[in-house]
DNA sequence: TTGAAAGCGCTAACAA
DNA sequence: TTGTTAGCGCTTTCAA
């Protein structure tokens, strides 16, 4: 026998089967081993051709040739997914439940940084989208941006997590308003009436959101509203939160505060410090997010619980829903918060009251 | 005009341009036009030709279609990455490194996360050898690994990060002994002579390297080394580092601890206090790698810093180096690290001894 | 330097 | 139910 044929077993571990070569294994033409290969058709075709097909497949370490099947189906299945920053221990696990559940539905998801620069998330589309992605998944937070709306405006389905963008699109939220109520509330039960908000900038959906949040459950404790109690970070990090929340020490009295993240709740931690405050004796920290270290630190940070691996995986399966059933799939999935109380937390000082 | 043509101002938004609607516009064929876009044969062709080409190219809003291009030239243009776990903080300015790189060469990085689990990194090297990577960067740092072992042996080439292998392959490691020479210097002006490694399990290389060099290290200061102040937690997170910490703590007298990376130090913040021992008045802790939450951790982390993205970045441009220049190009590179002394640290205490 | 033509591996339309 | 045929978009021979 000439060519690759002659030398399989060898060849086999160098040069990988064709689909050819297992419809010829299999006493078949190449059309109906791919039908036979492809579960959605699997009906279409006979048990006995069916069961010969996969057997040569088998036997042959057959694995279909993603490129090959692209071209032809023009799917890639390949999915895009912008992340604002890895470095924020709250989008590593949303990642992980993006990348098993599309892993579960033969997709892969192609992963891109988009430092939360709009400019940068613009250029980063269109590499993605050179890429022929059959779809987007956006973890990124900025509220306007024309990038990001003409992508959903496109073909390809979108599906925002933890976003709200102008343009409406299938999207995964948490109820953060409801853990926020939870939060505020056990503040108030502790003793607390000064409950600052350490927030980040209003570029972002969910800062927007959860100031609203905030002030809604001051209300419902019946506890007013000072607007100087709100302070504004210029990003969501310890870093940026440690100015704001210093900020706020200076000029205001406050033994509680509603940390917009858990990363500015870190920022809190050495403002406070820096204050000569302790937490929780003198000033109480509440975060929003539980990332995965909130537990480990210094005091246990008392935390609003975004179920951060269920959010990455919903949103893949909105997508995938999205993908298959078009327009018709589910617009929204709405997650449930919860207050998770550890050690940042404790009854307001009498001293600052 | 008929067809596409007539239309192609529509068009142009909802079907891509191809290669042959450039070649049209640039009254060239479509291998010319191929020819004249491809950086590579750009001298091969006449100065007039590319021009036109180009032009069109721009004109048109063109970009190549890399399903067309992959299944021609056998090339997919994609990485994979094994990574460990993106949780711990440690990994994502690594892959950032590792993404900006590839990117910056027109690949991308297809990113599986493996829980450090044998079985599961086996089935995600099947999954991206389907996807037909051209080659593999793998940051997972398990010794002994058949899957990974076998996938050294392959066509494609592979890198490496901080991890040793077998069989040997270009790597980007660190060089940990240094800064952990570094570090036990730092411990030993300090007036520490007790100075206990609590570290990872022996199936990681890094375990190894590490405890090697912190046993060089005591012998270079002139300190005894004791093999009961070595600890082993079972993997590198905070919890497994807590127990092993507090096994550690119930057992000796120790007045610091070089830990085997930042994780298990956190965990030996924990089991300090559990123990009702300050850090650093009683015990010292140092970690390994200055994750980027390190300095925010009270007491700030003093801890041998590896340079992160530097090891992403590296090992990207060693794979573009091998796909590029095959067995010729480099085999290994190496990183400096250093001690970054922050407020884990302190003079050791006198009661301890 | 350019054109012509073939074909990568697969699947979808059509025919039997 | 299965075979036939064509072609997705690109690159790369070969020939001119």
């Amino acid at each position: 026998m000439p060519g690759r044929g002659g030398a399989l077993s060898y060849a086999a571990c160098v040069e990988r089967p064709t689909l050819k070569d297992v419809a010829k294994a299999a006493g078949v033409h190449p059309g109906t081993a791919s039908r036979a290969l492809n579960p959605l058709l699997r009906g279409r075709i006979s048990a006995a051709t069916t069961a010969r097909v996969e057997t040569a497949a088998r036997d042959l370490g057959y694995v279909v040739d993603p490129v090959g099947r692209s071209l032809r189906s023009r799917r890639s299945g390949i999915v895009g997914v912008l992340v604002p920053d890895l470095t924020n221990p709250f989008y590593p696990p949303v990642l992980r439940g993006i990348e098993d559940e599309l892993r579960a539905h033969g997709l892969e998801g192609l992963i891109a940084t988009t430092d939360n620069d709009v400019r940068r998330e613009a250029e980063l589309i269109e590499v993605l989208k050179a890429r022929r992605c059959d779809g987007y998944v956006l973890t990124t937070a900025v509220r306007r941006d024309p990038a990001v709306e003409a992508l959903i405006g496109g073909p390809e389905p979108v599906v925002l997590v933890n976003r709200l963008a102008r343009v409406e699109a299938p999207s995964v939220v948490s109820d953060d308003a409801f853990g926020i109520a939870q939060a505020v509330r056990h503040l108030r039960e502790l003793g607390h009436a000064a409950i600052a908000h350490v927030t980040g900038p209003p570029r972002f959906s969910v800062t927007v959101e959860r100031e609203a949040a905030y002030r809604a459950a001051l209300r419902a404790e019946g506890l007013p509203h000072r607007r100087e109690l709100v302070v504004r970070a210029t990003d969501y990090t310890a870093a940026a939160g440690e100015v704001a929340c210093a900020r706020l020490l200076a000029e205001q009295r406050v033994t509680a505060v509603l940390a917009g993240n858990d990363m500015i709740a870190i920022g809190c931690y050495a403002a406070l410090e820096a204050a000569g405050l302790r937490c929780p004796d003198d000033v109480s920290v509440v975060g929003v997010n539980d990332m995965p270290l909130a537990g480990w630190l210094r005091p246990p940070l008392t935390t609003v619980a975004v179920p951060q691996h269920e959010l990455g995986t919903q949103a893949a399966r909105l997508l995938v829903a999205h993908l298959r059933d078009g327009a018709a799939a589910v617009r929204r999935v709405d997650l449930p918060t919860r207050l998770v109380v550890r050690g940042s937390t404790g009854p307001a000082a009498r001293d600052h009251h």
